[in-house]
DNA sequence: AATGCTGCTGCAAAGATTCGCAGCAGCGAA
DNA sequence: TTCGCTGCTGCGAATCTTTGCAGCAGCATT
C-alpha cells in the first residue's frame, strides 16, 4: 500500500523499528473503515497477502506499542474483545458505548479538553483524552425514570 | 458482616435476586481497602469463610451485574486484569492510568460534569462518567520534550 | 558491504474472561 | 407454607490476551 513510507516513517521517528509485520499490521488498519479487533485485523493482512504468516501475539504486541506511539487507540468495551483503530494526527473523538446493549457512537466532546488541563494541575499527569471511551446508556436502554427525572 | 442488609436492599431494589454468593462477593470488596480483581475477591471470600465455595465465573458475572446497578466499578486498565470497586452511593472520583508505567492516582474532576451534559445534548446517551479510567503519562514518564511545550 | 547490539517475532503455554447448559434456589403468588 | 417461574450458579469449554524464550532482523557503525 502506498501509504507505507508514512507509517515507516511515524515508527521510526519515534524510536522504533520498522518491521515488515508493523507495515502490515498498521496497513491493514489504516484502511478499515471501522475500528477491528486483532483477529480481523489478521485476516486483513492475509487477504491482502495470502503469504504473510504473522502471529497474532505479534498484531496484539504492534497494536499495543503503535498504541503508545498514539498512531492508534484501543477501546477495551464491555464485550470481551478489544478493538482497535487507526488515529488521523490531530484529531480527536469520542467514543460513547451503551453499557446495556452495547451500541457505540463517535462524538466530539469539546468540553473533555478542560479535563486536560484539570488533571496536569490536580495529578501533573499528561492525560490523553483524545480518543476516550466512555460508558453510558443509550436512548433506547435510558430507564424511564432516568428520563422523568430531567 | 453487618453491612449485608444494606446491599441486599440494594440489589432486591434493583429487580435483582439476592443470593448468598452475591452477598459475600459486594460485602468483600466493600470491605477492601483498595480496588481489587476476581480473584483477589474470591480469594476474601475464601478468607472470610473457608467453606463458601464459589466459582470464579460467579464472581465475574455478579461484578459485571453490580457495575450495572452502579453498585460497583470497573477498570479495564493497560495491565491484563479488570479491577473493581465498591462505589459509595453519590460519590465520584476518577482515576488516571499511566499508560507507561501503569501508576494509577485518584482523582475527582469537576470539569467531567460538563461532559455528561454534551453527550446528553450531541447523542442522547445518559453518560456515566462518575468513576471513568483516563490514560496519560505520569510526571516521571512524561517526555522531557512534553514538559518544554508547555 | 560486513558486523554487532538489541529490539522484534513466532511459538507455545499460561492467564484472564466469557459462554452454554443443566440444575438449584429466590421470591412472588396461591 | 407450598408451588412455580425464572433468574442465578457451578462446571467445563471456548475465547481472548499476555508472557517467556530462543532465534531472526533492523539499523547504526565501520
Amino acid at each position: 500500500m502506498s501509504c507505507e513510507p508514512e507509517i515507516a516513517q511515524a515508527v521510526r521517528d519515534l524510536g522504533r523499528r520498522f518491521t515488515i509485520q508493523r507495515a502490515k499490521i498498521l496497513s491493514a488498519l489504516r484502511h478499515a473503515d471501522e475500528h477491528q479487533s486483532a483477529e480481523q485485523i489478521l485476516d486483513r493482512v492475509r487477504d491482502d497477502d495470502p503469504l504473510a504468516d504473522i502471529s497474532l501475539s505479534t498484531v496484539y504486541r504492534t497494536l499495543e506499542t503503535a498504541t503508545n506511539l498514539q498512531l492508534t487507540s484501543e477501546l477495551r468495551g464491555a464485550a470481551g474483545t478489544t478493538m482497535y483503530e487507526w488515529i488521523e494526527p490531530g484529531t480527536t473523538h469520542h467514543h460513547i458505548e451503551c453499557t446495556s446493549c452495547g451500541h457505540t457512537e463517535v462524538v466530539e466532546l469539546t468540553s473533555l479538553q478542560l479535563a486536560e488541563a484539570e488533571i496536569r494541575d490536580r495529578a501533573g499527569f499528561e492525560a490523553d483524552i483524545r480518543h476516550l471511551a466512555i460508558p453510558g446508556l443509550c436512548p433506547d436502554c435510558r430507564p424511564a425514570d432516568a428520563r422523568e427525572g430531567s
